[in-house]
This record gives C-alpha cells, structure tokens and sequence, in this order.
DNA sequence: GTCGCTCTGTTAATGGTCGTAACTATGCAT
DNA sequence: ATGCATAGTTACGACCATTAACAGAGCGAC
C-alpha cells in the first residue's frame, strides 16, 4: 500500500517538497538560517513565490522542517561512527570526532539544529542522544546514588524513545553532560572565539575528548552532590 | 581634557548613539538580533531611517557594537560576582550562577554575545575570561605537562590583555574548557533541549559546576595527553 | 561678524523581503 | 462529462535596508 499505491499527484507533490527542502538546505548552508528567502528559493526551482505556500505554511514552518532534517542526517552520521568501532572508548572517540566535522562541514545547518529555536524538537534530536547513551551503557555508568535526588528522579523519568529500554539515570546524566561539554566547544569554535586568542579547536576538543574517555575508563568522575 | 573639552556637538551626538544603541538593544532584548531593524529604532527615536547611518555604517556594524556592550555588561557581572565571594571554590559558584542568570535574564543578547558571529570580539570576551582565569590561578591549576605540547604553546602564546601577568598554560586550559562548558550547558537550555526531555536546566547546571569545584579541589583533573 | 566647511538631519527612490487575495488551469474521482 | 480539490499564476500591501540628493545648524578661521 505504500509508495506504488500513491496517486500520480501525490508523487509529484513528494518530489516537490524534496526539491523545495534540497533549494532551501543549500541556502541554510551557505549563509545561514538568516540567509533563507522563500523568494530566492522560488527563483531557483523557476516557480513564483506564493506558489511555496501550498507545501509550506511559512518560512518559519520551512526552518522547522530543515531543523528535523539536519538532526536525523547528524544522527545518522554518529550511527555510522559508532558501528565502526569497537571498544567503547574507541565509540566514544569515533563519535565525538564525526560530531564535530559534521558541525564543521555545514555550520549553519549545525546552529540551525542545536541553537535556533526550531532545533528544539526533542524527538529529533533523541536520535543522536541515544549514540552517547549507548556507548556509556556499555562502559558502565556510575551509580544512581551520586546524582542528587531531584535530578535523579527527572532523569528516571525521560522517557528516550519508543521501543528502548530504559538507561539508568547515571547513564543518561553522563550522556547529557557529554554531549553539552561537546556542543559548548563547538558552538564557541563556530563563534571563532577560539581561533580569536590563537588557540585550534581541534586540540582543546581532542584533550576533552580524552577527558571524557578517561572518565569512561574509571567509570566515575560525577560530581558530588553538594 | 576629557568629558569637559568636548564640543557641544560631540556631547550630543554621544547621547544620540547611546540613545540608539539603547532602543536597538531593546529590540534585541526583546526578539533577538535578526528582530532589530533600523526602521524601528528610527521610529521610537522619532527620526528618520536614514539618519541613523551618521551614526553606524548600517545593521551589522550596530549589532557588532551591541555584542561588545554585551560582553562588557556580562563581565561586570561577574566581576561584581567573584568579588562577593571569598575562597576559590565560591567563587567558581557565585561566578557561575551569575553567568546563568545573566544569560537567563537576556537570552538573546547572550545569543548575540556568545553564538553570533558579530560576537566573536576577543577583546570583548575577554574581560569575562580572565574572572574564570583568576580563580583557577588562585586555586592552583594543575602542571603544564599535563597538557599535549602543541596546545601548550599555543596556549602559552595567548595574550590575555594588556598589564596582565601571563597565567600558566595549565590555568589557562581549565579556563577555557570552563567555560566552554558553562556555555555548552546554557546554549542547550535556551535552545529549550533540556526542558524538551522534562530535565530541569538548573539542577543539570549545578550538578556540572559541582563537578567543576571538585576538579579545583582535587587540584588536577585534565585528561592525559594519549 | 561673516564665510565656508562639516555634521546632522530630511525626503525621495531603489530593490529586496514575507505573506495574502483573487483568479486560472489541471488532475482526478464520481 | 461534470465538478471539486490541487497547484500554479499575477497583483497587491506592508515592511525592510540602503543610497542619493538636498537643507539647515554648529563652529572654526579670517
């Protein structure tokens, strides 16, 4: 029932929505969430503009959609990261390294992802979650009793997906955790806030890459509760 | 010389930027840095648009001068934080409570200052920096071996402002990863991915900056160099 | 004090954006 | 063959940034 049984038209339709998406990402990438302009993109595809707003209810509405796009082809990227490694240690690594070139090779559809407020569909972005989850579940996460109780508790709670079994809240703290510690270098390298004073990246998020590993190894670096 | 000697014509047009740059901040405050527009700070100047242009060479120059002012008014805030506090460890905490509630209070114009490319003013970021800076030297950080040698001297190199002693590579390290993960954590936030998953902010916060003091505490925590 | 320059403001105009309204033609089901 | 939802069009209104051309006030030099 799916695909061949679909009319002529909305065949077509899907074709247009993945032109209009393919137009709109390439200008996200180049210059940014600002940069996107319903009209230039209409220019492209030789269409008029208000033509686009039978597939779209608004620009905001685009951004949204290209927001989910881009965290599912990230969360794809880490998929494949970590299923071609072995040892947690070398997931770990394996990941954090392609998150970041991933960020790098389209930084605009990266901050349209983790820092414009379309990014905040927490079903997309549970995707690329659940690569962090699963590697610290395998390493073995520290006990529940080092978190403070209401946080505990919050963590129990999340619910991080359909189908999967629950992580214990020590792992799911270590995954959120990391993948802040990953995000804030990023977010300020692609601030060049970094290369500003002189310093590369790449060696600061190398060394908290290692700390993360390190972290791994002993199996508890949380922080006391008070 | 100052303030005095100034020609009557100098001392209004100060007034005039401020004035600007005080309804563009406004607008900033209240819808971000893609909601500024000079059309309405004009209005609510009851001026032309153009007129503005005597003053800023057009939209980004302003939204750069905003972000330095930005930066500044956090720093003073965490000065003004450190300063309230008397050990160390303290001080990490009153600092980085400031820096989140700053950000709270504002999130746009912490957007503007942290994650625009209009902010990436090092000179601007700096002030902030050496706050983080000066605690971590005060607690002691741990030895410069620690750290991989290119990042050492690149560390090394880094110039942190005129008249200011050079901290050692190892203060300076905890100083930047800091900080990278106080912003990581409240990028996140305002991007609302944390409340997405029902896990409140505030305790994953406290829980990083717990990790933090125990790391000042212990003296050394920095990943091996592998 | 007056001349002239610079600074600060104006209006007018260009070209760009998003979004809505009204209208036309085509695909498709009955 | 008829009729309706779909997908496109043009025309329009309301913004916006920026430039150009022009007018008056401040202020220093003579």
């Amino acid at each position: 029932m799916p695909e061949q049984q679909l009319t002529r038209r909305d065949r077509y339709r899907r074709r247009t929505v993945a032109e209009i998406k393919e137009a709109a990402m390439a200008q996200v990438r180049s210059g940014g969430p600002e940069a996107l302009s319903l009209a230039a993109v209409a220019r492209t595809m030789a269409m008029s503009a208000p033509a686009l707003y039978r597939y779209f209810a608004g620009r905001d509405e685009l951004l949204a959609e290209l927001a989910v796009d881009a965290h599912l082809a990230l969360a794809r990227t880490l998929e494949a990261a970590a299923a071609g490694a072995t040892t947690p240690a070398a997931r770990l690594r394996a990941v954090a390294v392609a998150y970041r070139e991933w960020a790098l090779a389209q930084p605009h559809a990266y901050r349209l992802a983790c820092e414009s407020p379309h990014g905040c569909v927490a079903s997309a972005a549970q995707r690329s979650m659940n690569v962090l989850l699963d590697i610290v579940a395998e390493a073995g996460a520290p006990p529940d009793a080092v978190i403070p109780a209401p946080l505990r508790a919050q963590l129990h709670r999340w619910n991080d997906g359909a189908g999967r079994r629950g992580h214990p809240a020590g792992v799911r703290h270590f995954g959120l955790v990391w993948w802040s510690r990953l995000h804030g270098l990023i977010s300020l390298e692609l601030a060049q806030h970094t290369v500003g004073i002189g310093i590369d990246p790449g060696l600061l998020y190398r060394s908290e890459v290692e700390t993360m590993v390190d972290s791994l190894r002993h199996g508890v670096t949380a922080g006391s509760s008070r």
